[in-house]
DNA sequence: TTTATTGTACTATGCGAGTAATACAATAAT
DNA sequence: ATTATTGTATTACTCGCATAGTACAATAAA
């Protein structure tokens, strides 16, 4: 998995949201030491700046916790990891309800657009 | 239903996702003359050079139609007005089921997800 | 102790979004 | 024909994001 900045939002808020998912995803597992400021940066080709501001989130929601000189390392408490996934989850669920509702469609209508498109793939 | 501008992408986006949704609500009805640019912007509290960007994004979607000074209508063909609410929910959809791809969750776990949530409303 | 590596801080620059003020063009209303 | 209203265009300004380069602080490794 490489890095996508395809959004017109800030670089570091989809840097961050992308280091989140491989957390999440266990591609950094718990305990693990994540790569450094500079190689993540050359890495996704951004600036080290960029990619300082999208790591020091991680700590922010305790995904990942920071020496000062040994790097960073993904947190152990699994529970966090958990729990962030499974918000991510809900949040993602709730939108998608939400823009179904604005449309003027039912409960019952999302189901079945979920399952219509759950066809497709 | 007054006007949200929360996100920090750029605001000429939000404003024609939110004239879009308007138009499909049928808030603003086909056929029906659309506020001006200046009335507008002054509802939403942002430039009128904002809101005639935003307003010119309805025209390329045929959303509506501009006469040069008799102000923008809404189109009278009800039919793309349609296939747009569906693609706009189709597309909410997907986006919902990629995420919780992404986070490794099944076709089947999402649709417990998606009933789990609608529960709770 | 020395050195290299790590996170962090600082300044400067370029670019695009949004704002602001104004002017222009076209035409429906009078 | 005149006027007011409409969409449109132009210019200048401010601000935040991203980049670039450099420097500093702390500490694990040698």
């Amino acid at each position: 998995m490489d890095w996508k900045l395809t959004d017109n939002r800030p670089i570091w808020q989809q840097l961050t949201e992308q280091l989140t998912l491989r957390i999440l995803k266990g591609e950094y597992p718990p305990g693990e030491r994540l790569p450094g400021v500079r190689e993540l940066a050359a890495q996704a080709g951004v600036n080290p700046n960029t990619m300082q501001r999208a790591m020091a989130q991680l700590e922010t929601g305790s995904l990942a916790v920071g020496s000062r000189t040994a790097g960073r390392t993904v947190t152990e408490n699994t529970a966090v990891i958990e729990a962030a996934t499974k918000e991510r989850a809900r949040a993602a669920v709730a939108d998608c309800l939400k823009i179904l509702s604005e449309l003027g469609y039912s409960p019952s209508d999302a189901l079945l657009f979920v399952k219509e498109e759950l066809n497709h793939e």
